[in-house]
RNA sequence: GGCCCCAUCGUCUAGUCAGGCCUAGGACACCGGAUUUUCAGUCCGAUAACGGGGGUUCAAAUCCCCCUGGGGUCACCA
C-alpha cells in the first residue's frame, strides 16, 4: 500500500484558528493512524515579509497540542522547501510547461475589465465565465506587450467543451460532480511570477507525495479546478476528505474571528468569555492580550489541558461509536477512520468542552496541579521566586481543598484569598452585607467566634470543624447562622472551598485577624 | 443569483451504505431530587429529536422523488 502522506498548509497569519487546528488535528490522527507522516507546510506566497513572527504562534499551538509534524519549518524533510515562498521555481516551471501544452494561457485582460464582466454576469444572473480574447496570441505578441509592461495574469486553460463531467470521489462526502463548462479560467500565476493558492497547492501536494488531502468542506468547490491541475500536470491525484467546517456555538455559520463581537453575545460563548476577561488582566494581559476563542492560544492561555482540547476538537464532527466521549489521543489514533466522520457542519460548544477539560483535569495527581498552578500565581502576583519551596508545599493544600473547583489552571486566580496579606483581603461588597451587616447576630457571634478561636490553638480541618461545632452547641444556635458570617469575614466570599478547610489553610492567627478586620469594617459601614 | 454541500433531542452525536433488533441509544447543557455549612462536586431521576409531502415495501430514521430549510463558495486571498 501507497505511503499514507498528510498535511496542513497554514498561512502566517498571526494566530492559529481553533477550526483549522481541528483540520490539522484530523490529518495528524489520520497518518498516525497509518503510520504515516504529517507535513506542516507555510503557505506564504502572498506576504512575505514577517513571516517568522507570524509563524510562530503557529508552531506553538501545534506544540502545545502535541501534535508533531514530520516535515516542515524546523523540522525539515527530503520534500523541502517548505515555504512556498521558496519554491517559486517549481510553479514557474511547471506553468510553462502547461503553457507549452496549451493548456494555460497569457491573459492581458484588466483586474477592472473582469470584475466588470463579472459584474455583468451577476447582474443578470448568469453564470460567469472570463472571456478568451487572448488564448490565440502569438508568442511574438505576447512578448511585445510583455515588453511594453502590459500587466498580465496566467490562467488556466478549462476543458469546456466536453460532456464529461469531473468527479470526485470524496472519502467523506461520496461522490461529487461538477460541470466544467461552467468553470472560468482560473488564473494560476501574476505577472510578478507568484503563483496563486489553487495552483501552488497542486504542485506542492504532487511533489510532496501528499496521498491524502485532507481539509475543510469551504474547500470543495475549488476541488475541481485542482483536480484538473493533476490532470493536466500529469500528477496522480490524492484523495480528496473535506470534513465539515466547525461552526459558531449553535450554528451552522462557520467559526470566524470577524464575528467575534457576535459571538460575545452568544450564550454558549458567555462564560468562556467572562474567563477571559478575568483571568487575563491577572495575568497582566491588556485588552486581553489580544486573545480571543477563535484561537487556540486562548485555550492555552486560560489552562486548559491539551488533552482535553484533543479530544473536544476530535469529537467535533467524529465519533467512535455510541457511546465513547472521554479519549486518549492513543484511543482516537488507533480508532480513527475517514468513514466516520460527520458530513454537516458541526457547532463547536464551549460547555462540552468545559465537560471534557473536568475529566481530564480529574486524572492528574495532586502535585502536579499544584506544579501547573504556580506559574499562574506567579504571574499574578501572589507567589514570588524566592518563596518557591514554601510555595508549592502550601499551594498543594490550596489546591487539595479547592479540589474539583479547579477546572482550568487559571481558576486558582479565583482564590486569591489564600495568597494576599490580611490587611489586602477584599470582601465582596455583596456578600459583606448581606451575610455580616445585616443579620444582627452576626458581628457579636463573629465577635465572640474570634475571642474563643484566639487561645484555641486549632491546627487541621477537623480541628476547626470541632471548634466551631461546640461553639454553635454552648450558644444553641444552628451552624446556619454564623457559617455564612465566618466564611465571609475568614475569606471575603460568598463560596469558595471547604470552611474548615479554608480555616485550616489559614491557621488560628490569620483567621482571628481576618474576624477583627471584618468587624471593623462592618461597624464603620454601620455608622455612615 | 450560479455551482456545490448538508438535514436525528437546545448542542455534539449513534443508528442511514448492507430496511425489521429503534415504543430512536449515549454525552453536554437545562430542570428536579439526594448528599453538604455555602459554592462546586458526586449520585439518582426527568424533559427532549428522525424538517414536510409523496412513493417503493409485509415493514422506512434508514431506499427513491419533490419541496422546504440551513450552509459553503463564487478574487490577479488562502
Amino acid at each position: 500500500m501507497k505511503a499514507i502522506r498528510t498535511r496542513f498548509a497554514p498561512s502566517p497569519t498571526g494566530y492559529m484558528h481553533i477550526g483549522g487546528m481541528r483540520t490539522a488535528l484530523f490529518n495528524w490522527v489520520f497518518a498516525k493512524h497509518h503510520q504515516g507522516t504529517f507535513i506542516l507546510r507555510i503557505d506564504d506566497t502572498d506576504q512575505a515579509r514577517n513571516v517568522e513572527s507570524a509563524l510562530e504562534p503557529i508552531l506553538q499551538a501545534f506544540r502545545w497540542l502535541g501534535i508533531p509534524w514530520d516535515e516542515g519549518p524546523e523540522t525539515g524533510g527530503d520534500f523541502g522547501p517548505y515555504f512556498q515562498s521558496e519554491r517559486t521555481e517549481s510553479y514557474q516551471k511547471h506553468c510553462q510547461t502547461l503553457i507549452e501544452k496549451r493548456l494555460a494561457f497569457y491573459d492581458f485582460t484588466t483586474p477592472d475589465q473582469s470584475r466588470a464582466e463579472r459584474e455583468a454576469a451577476e447582474k443578470e444572473k448568469r453564470n460567469y465565465i472570463n472571456n478568451r480574447n487572448d488564448f490565440d496570441l502569438d508568442s511574438a505578441t505576447i512578448q511585445e506587450r510583455i515588453d511594453r509592461g502590459d500587466n498580465y495574469v496566467i490562467r488556466f486553460l478549462v476543458p469546456r467543451d466536453t460532456d464529461e463531467k469531473i468527479v470526485i470521489d470524496d472519502a467523506v462526502r461520496g461522490r461529487v460532480e461538477f460541470d466544467p463548462s461552467t468553470m472560468p479560467d482560473p488564473v494560476i500565476m501574476r505577472s510578478n511570477g507568484l503563483p496563486l493558492y489553487n495552483f501552488a497547492s497542486v504542485i506542492d501536494d504532487a511533489s510532496m507525495q501528499i496521498s491524502h488531502v485532507i481539509r475543510a468542506e469551504e474547500h470543495l468547490s475549488n476541488t475541481p479546478v485542482q483536480a484538473l491541475l493533476f490532470d493536466a500536470l500529469e500528477f496522480e491525484r490524492p484523495t480528496f476528505a473535506h470534513i465539515p467546517y466547525v461552526a459558531a456555538p449553535g450554528t451552522k455559520e462557520k467559526l470566524s474571528k470577524r464575528k467575534l463581537e457576535q459571538y460575545r453575545k452568544n450564550p454558549k460563548f458567555k462564560k468562556l468569555f467572562e474567563h477571559g476577561d478575568f483571568i487575563f488582566p491577572l495575568l497582566g494581559l491588556e485588552n486581553n492580550g489580544g486573545l480571543d476563542p477563535v484561537m487556540v492560544e486562548y485555550y492555552e492561555k486560560i489552562g486548559y489541558l491539551t488533552d482535553a482540547v484533543f479530544n473536544a476538537l476530535a469529537r467535533i464532527g467524529w465519533s467512535l461509536d455510541d457511546q465513547t466521549e472521554i479519549m486518549s489521543r492513543e484511543t482516537i489514533v488507533e480508532n480513527f477512520t475517514l468513514d466516520r466522520i460527520v458530513k454537516s457542519p458541526a457547532g463547536f460548544d464551549p460547555d462540552k468542552l468545559l465537560s471534557f477539560q473536568s475529566d481530564w483535569m480529574g486524572k492528574v495527581p495532586l502535585n502536579e496541579k499544584a506544579l501547573n498552578c504556580i506559574p499562574y500565581l506567579a504571574t499574578a502576583g501572589y507567589v514570588h521566586a524566592g518563596e518557591k519551596e514554601f510555595a508549592h508545599d502550601y499551594i498543594e493544600k490550596v489546591v487539595a481543598a479547592v479540589g474539583d473547583r479547579l477546572v482550568v489552571w487559571s481558576d486558582i486566580l479565583r482564590f486569591d484569598e489564600f495568597f494576599v496579606t490580611d490587611d489586602q483581603l477584599k470582601f465582596e461588597e455583596k456578600a459583606f452585607q448581606k451575610r455580616v451587616v445585616k443579620p444582627e447576630d452576626a458581628c457579636p457571634l463573629l465577635a465572640e467566634l474570634a475571642e474563643e478561636l484566639t487561645g484555641a490553638n486549632c491546627q487541621t480541618a477537623e480541628e476547626f470543624d470541632q471548634f466551631v461545632h461546640q461553639f454553635v452547641e454552648k450558644k444553641e444556635i444552628g451552624i446556619g447562622q454564623i457559617i455564612h458570617a465566618l466564611r465571609v469575614a475568614v475569606t471575603g466570599k460568598a463560596a469558595g472551598v471547604g470552611m474548615f478547610d479554608a480555616m485550616a489553610l489559614l491557621g488560628t492567627e490569620r483567621c482571628v485577624k481576618r474576624i477583627r478586620r471584618t468587624l471593623e469594617l462592618a461597624s464603620s459601614s454601620d455608622s455612615q
